[in-house]
DNA sequence: TTTGCAAATGCAACATTGTTACACTTTACA
DNA sequence: TGTAAAGTGTAACAATGTTGCATTTGCAAA
């Protein structure tokens, strides 16, 4: 399938209008692949981008399951594109990042596996999120 | 021992100067014990401290390795007081915190251990943290 | 195809947090 | 007890988050 007909199928399925901004942010995203992304980085790629758009537009993403937050230790909120695989968990977030602190890219690893942890009796838990960080084998 | 010869005793092994701010904000970590707390609750609850000085002792007090930073959902940084374990490890991260979405507090949870995760081999980890996220036992 | 309405956008405005520079104050040690 | 270095407070600015409101646009029904 061609990107511009997996664009429409995701703003269809999220029940959203297929606008010039969303299509351009949803095209970035299927281009970043497992690469997590900030609304500071699709900022500095299209300068004539409304911030405040773009900020409601990454939030009615994630609202509707296209895209998770991945949370990292450089205080600058990221998103990824949820794999298929995300959208048949209903949307919980179960991810694992790997932060590298010389590129600062955020890499989803869907291949990692986040272990059920042991928590107290009467905590529900809902989300978890592994965030590794170090040097990624491209920095090396 | 008591809360004030433990706070001297931390700012000794930081090498770092005794004063009426670092005490003040430390006895706070002591109080909050495996809680995280951010800057803007430490800022709310003694509003003639000022944000700039805070802010520099949480770095400051983060780079001795006193405190280390909790990440977590809310997208405020917040930090909590090292455990004796967390300084015996080099004061490398690896915790796994709890955030609960109601009360949004984020407890440390020393008892949960990070499974080292499968990367790529020419990945290089340094820190880990487990971000685990739904309702605490207070709130249900 | 046109048209109306709800949804989406762009702008203004403001809040919070992070960060540095610089002058002033305080600590700790000689 | 004086002094140098460390710490603090003020100012100033950047980045990001967030809402209100007027205008524009997408889309479906007529």
């Amino acid at each position: 399938m061609d990107v511009e007909q997996r664009i429409s199928n995701l703003l269809k399925l999220g029940k959203l209008r297929s606008t010039s901004v969303r299509k351009l942010v949803l095209k970035e995203f299927l281009e970043a692949g497992t690469t997590a992304i900030s609304s500071y980085e699709i900022e500095k790629k299209f300068e004539d981008l409304d911030r405040i758009t773009l900020y409601r537009t990454l939030k009615t993403f994630e609202e509707v399951g296209i895209i998770h937050q991945a949370v990292d230790v450089s205080g600058r909120s990221k998103y990824a594109i949820c794999s298929e695989d995300c959208s048949t968990h209903q949307h919980e977030d179960h991810h694992a990042h790997f932060y590298c602190k010389k590129c600062e890219k955020t890499v989803c690893l869907d291949n990692v596996k986040i272990p059920r942890p042991n928590l107290p009796a009467d905590f529900q838990l809902e989300d978890s999120q592994l965030v590794l960080s170090g040097v990624c084998g491209a920095c090396r």
